[in-house]
DNA sequence: GTATAATCATTGACTAATCAAGTATATGTC
DNA sequence: GACATATACTTGATTAGTCAATGATTATAC
């Protein structure tokens, strides 16, 4: 009885450091915005287009549809992102980074890459890449 | 510029891991409680005399000071836990595991185990020694 | 021994999400 | 081409936490 075995403390494991990580770059303040939406602005980045589907962010930033609407209004109220229908699918919304989005994005970077590399110590750099590697096979790639 | 390191690559995975790892274990409404619920039932369990300070079950669980309060409460309403004065420290309140919250927290454990081993496949048991290894080294140890 | 600082826990106000249900549109089947 | 099913998104109600402030007690310094 009380037999955990050692997935499910992996798994305990993975849930105490992200609320300590999280917490530490809400309490950052970075820029106005969370680390949620310092994610989403990320993928935007990345996209072609700087332009995504809702449907698609919250799926690469592991939240549910219904997140994604809620975690993007606030941002679309102070004008990070936009918003563009897709002519073909009337169903489907595109969130667009805009200028500003783009601009805090490149400030906020510096600073969430510091705190980064702060609380994930670049003195073991192979164990870097294994736990890299582990989480990517876990979340699907977030690249 | 948009220049995002490893270390900052890898805490974007873990946010995505957690997310969608914790949402599977809340939707399996384990005998009422959610993951965060069971972590602190497993610490209890663990600890001497199934009982601790509220601060150190926080810390254990990574929440903070009042997420505790605020976690425990449901916990003490339905009489999984109760709570008990510390005759040298009057600050201190003690949370003790009761029967029925052993009890409960041995039958979940088994489910909880079952999604954990689901979740990361056995197969490969080096990485997962290692993955271990690494968030141990993030966030302090669990056991 | 008194003043100051630190620790433990709780509370009010808030935020970031969840789920379940609903709306609107698109797609596949017959 | 109508009907059933699937997809994209939003909304109402709720939950699980956060922070900042407060109360109560204990420890420290002088």
């Amino acid at each position: 009885m009380s037999a955990i075995n050692e997935s499910l403390t992996i798994l305990m494991n993975l849930a105490k450091v992200q609320s300590i990580v999280s917490r530490r770059f809400d309490r950052l303040n970075m820029h106005g915005i969370g680390f949620t939406d310092f994610m989403i602005l990320y993928f935007l980045n990345q996209s072609a287009g700087q332009s995504m589907r809702r449907i698609d962010l919250a799926e690469k930033a592991g939240i549910t549809a219904s997140g994604i609407t809620r975690t993007l209004l606030p941002l679309e109220k102070i004008g990070l992102v936009g918003r563009e229908t897709n002519g073909r699918d009337a169903r489907v919304s595109y969130v667009i980074l805009t200028e500003a989005g783009k601009q805090l994005f490149n400030n906020a970077s510096g600073t969430a890459n510091a705190l980064a590399t702060e609380i994930i110590s670049a003195e073991n750099a192979a164990n870097n890449g294994m736990l890299f590697e582990l989480l990517t096979q876990l979340g699907g790639n977030i690249n």
